[in-house]
DNA sequence: TCTGCTAGTGTTACCGCTAACAGCCGCCGG
DNA sequence: CCGGCGGCTGTTAGCGGTAACACTAGCAGA
């Protein structure tokens, strides 16, 4: 069968099934959506006459006359990320049980390509949308503000939400981890993270961390940037990049978790003492890591936990706060010394 | 702003563009789509009152209309995978000309769920589908073939498609392994795997592999399953499982990459002679494996080009042929010995 | 001058479904 | 015996767009 179904009878409607069974459509209409009184016999011969035919109802006309949409947009910048499949998880988990639909709409990290995304998201008049960060373009604010729907901004809490906001602080996250490696005694810190601007929480992150250093009176002795390629792969490299340029550094900061393994691994296979002589960290907190030889310090996202609130909140399950705070927790595996 | 926005005026429809432009509906219509032939100046004012008020079209009510749906449906088992976003990046880069959308629904292996997953999206009447696998329940087969529109199921291509598939014959790609094992002199050679009776590709590699050890006079010494956790975790874990058990076996198969380099990060860490002593091989080609210490024998799933080929299918481009089977390359990497 | 054509615009009739309301029937209480 | 009500089913009028066609003016060619 090559073809694209030589099929010999139209399209199906409400009319097919109606005829079929011996009803009016509305009734096969309140069958097929189970609301309002049919008699079971009606019913059963409307859900038998549907089966047999092979009905498959059009949500684009039930859509237009009841003016209700049961998709939920989600705009996230990246899939090959491992962070965002897991706040899909949460949201889906949430979803599930309301008859609401995730939708998803990838931006690549680009603010023109996240206005066009949500532009033809809000298109498809869903009830809702979740996107991922508190930064977009002026079109993109302004058709969602417009947009009468609830709008859910997540991942980071550090700016001003449209609606609402869930998520963590990166600042904050970022602070934490320089005041703990600080603690730790250590004072010749490295960063090594991604080249991308429109990462505002890396960014964040960045900038948290380089405040508490600043308040400690130290600053960075050297910076990496990386952007496409194997991330692990990346990881190794900067650091082998970052301890020929300066064999006396003894703290490295990743912007992720990937290249922070990858770090992880150099280090291991050039024989350093981790974390005597030199320390890690990264972010994120993916699973990834529990594989690895040794735990590498980091601090988890809260993505599962940020899925699930946002999606709640479009669901209207959650009394809906402008911010909702949730806090990571810092680990520490074994390569901060403790 | 806390409040899904107190809108003042009902949502915008193109009446309220056409009133405030002083043409018609039709008209405004025509602009919006780029449709038909406007004149520059009135062209110009339908943009500016469109623009300013912020207008957003009803693409249910055009898609019932013109009885065109400008989206793809993509239904594939998991997003945690690594393999499927890179399908999916296939799909977009060549859809992204041509004004499909594509739509995704994940099923998480489960046959029952997937069928959900499709009627849902046929009940948006999409252009195309594109779904990964050749089994499905009948009822997903069935309205598949009443859909009347063009399906093109990927990944995999041993066994009858509906209408189109494109992919790879994992059948072969596991002989192909077992072959290379078996010319490079390993004899007492073990699987690790997922448990998981859904995942067919899975299960058709290790059909191939076994057929292609049998034909050598071989068995597989031992086996391993799991479920859930980290895949780099647990192919640590079962590595050492089976080593101890079998102190003498001389390679280990792994049905994905992560697994796999779970494994050979212990064999490194026990010191193990790997190609030496025992050799690793896994499945997928990701490219996490460039940041390993040593690179994990492996064979590409051409989940790129197989993303483009069904985009192009489905937009037209491609000739449409039954099955377009693709050919992994083997790539021998450092763990298997040469 | 008239016809025929084209570019630009408006009119009409739906697309397939559902909200809202209008029957119809049988049964109850007064 | 009637009004009323609840259970069930049908009718009507859109939802917000677009296809198809109708119309108008302006201009070229006969």
């Amino acid at each position: 069968m090559t073809k694209p179904t030589p099929d010999p009878r139209h399209t199906l409607t409400l009319r097919d099934v109606s005829e079929a069974s011996g009803v009016s459509e509305m009734t096969v209409s309140r069958v097929l959506r189970n609301r309002g009184d049919v008699s079971a016999p009606t019913r059963e011969k409307v859900l038998e006459a549907a089966r047999t035919l092979g009905y498959v109802p059009n949500k684009i006309a039930g859509a237009l006359a009841s003016q209700r949409v049961n998709l939920v947009g989600v705009v996230i910048p990246s899939l090959s990320n491992m962070v965002f499949p897991e706040v899909m998880t949460g949201i889906s988990s949430v979803l599930d049980g309301t008859g609401l639909q995730p939708v998803v709409g990838v931006t690549n990290y680009l603010p023109d390509r996240e206005e066009t995304v949500i532009y033809e998201m809000l298109s498809w008049r869903p009830s809702g949308m979740i996107i991922a960060g508190l930064e977009h373009t002026d079109a993109a604010r302004a058709m969602l503000n417009r947009a009468g729907i609830p709008i859910v901004e997540i991942m980071d809490i550090d700016g001003d939400p449209i609606n609402h906001a869930v998520g963590i602080s990166h600042r904050r996250a970022g602070r934490q981890m320089a005041e703990a490696i600080i603690a730790a005694g250590y004072r010749k810190i490295a960063f090594l993270g991604t080249q991308m601007p429109n990462d505002h929480r890396a960014r964040k992150r960045l900038e948290g961390f380089e405040e508490a250093l600043a308040k400690a009176g130290l600053t960075l002795v050297d910076r990496e940037f990386y952007s496409g390629g194997s991330a692990l792969l990346k990881g190794r490299e900067m650091t082998a990049a970052i301890l020929a340029r300066n064999p006396d550094v003894d703290f490295l900061y990743y912007s992720n978790d990937m290249i922070g393994a990858g770090g992880l691994l150099h280090c291991l296979a050039e024989g350093l003492d981790v974390p005597g002589k030199i320390g890690l960290a990264g972010f994120n907190g993916v699973e990834l890591l529990d594989g690895l030889p040794r735990k590498l310090a980091t601090m988890d996202a809260c993505r599962l936990e940020i899925g699930k609130r946002a999606a709640e909140i479009i669901a209207g399950k959650l009394i809906p706060a402008e911010k909702l705070e949730l806090f990571p927790t810092l680990q520490p595996g074994d390569t901060i010394r403790g």
